[in-house]
DNA sequence: GCGATATTGAAACTCATTTTCACTTAGTTC
DNA sequence: GAACTAAGTGAAAATGAGTTTCAATATCGC
């Protein structure tokens, strides 16, 4: 019995009526990890969302949590990032446009937005006869927590 | 018999300087495989330049590119890049840091240096606390022909 | 040349993700 | 509410990039 949350139950239902417009059904296990999904913190892999479900719902099976991803995905409630590690991260496509910087020690990941770097992007796709489309831009670093922590040691 | 240039020669040089230091032996395989990569245009793949190596060498082996290539990058003459696609590419490591802008249409890919985003990512992981390590930038859009191209259409 | 050590190619294996398929369900129709 | 049917499910097999294993082969220092 999760508390619930405004954004988490907006997004829930915005997941529904998805389901309806597509004729697609609505199963308990979609409900599930949506709803796990929905609730997290975000930036979370498959198999964390998988073990999360899992805890509700110990039959879910992986290819469940991955074609629902998909689903929220292309329903556009989910956006699929992919950092320096190979599997697929997925975050709450809510907010505003934001880029990561992301600790090299400790993985945490910090969000940002930076228009003067977004405007600059613009100028240099233009300069060079492009149409900029999108972006990925992370950077790489040590947290502050992080280098006092390795001072310490 | 490919015409050589300075670049790759030196290229070489220091590979089989590096080979020797490291008490690594020389072989067919590994030349066949640094000269073609290093005559090469750029952001090549393993199986781009594998095809490239057979030709030269059928009994090459996948594995031997792989291992050709990791040890290149670790030498400091190549650099590993990922772009959307899922495979590494590879680009000989002698310039300056740069970034790409890729079309999303035919696949080109353009070089840029942009110190002004340079500047302000640093700037933008101060203020974050982060010690900056690295980045990672792409820009995604269609390029001049492409976009000539689709108005002939 | 000898011998120790490194390298090779082929095939097996990883890891994240996708596909396949027999079976089970949700949503609709009477 | 039963029947129908298209969609969804889980398990297992398949995929694709990359790595590892291993027996056979080649290199390098003497
Ligand atoms: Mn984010
Ligand atoms: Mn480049
Ligand atoms: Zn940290
Ligand atoms: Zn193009």
């Amino acid at each position: 019995m999760a508390k619930s949350n405004r954004l988490a139950d907006e997004g829930f239902a915005r997941f529904k009526t998805y389901l309806r417009e597509q004729r697609l059904k609505s199963t308990a296990q979609r409900d599930a990890i949506v709803e796990i999904f929905l609730k997290g913190a975000g930036h979370v892999s498959v198999e964390e969302l998988y073990g999360a479900v899992r805890k509700q719902n110990p039959r879910i099976g992986y290819a469940t949590v991955y074609r629902t991803m998909k689903l929220l995905t292309e329903c556009g409630l989910a956006d699929e990032r992919h950092f320096r590690n190979g599997e697929a991260r997925y975050e709450i496509a809510e907010k505003d446009h934001h880029d990561h910087l992301i600790c090299e020690r400790c993985g945490k990941i910090v969000e940002f937005e930076e228009d003067r770097i977004e405007a600059l992007q613009e100028e240099t796709a233009r300069r060079l006869g492009f149409e900029l489309r999108g972006h990925k831009m992370e950077l790489y670093g040590v947290c502050l927590d992080c280098r006092r922590r390795g001072r310490e040691n």
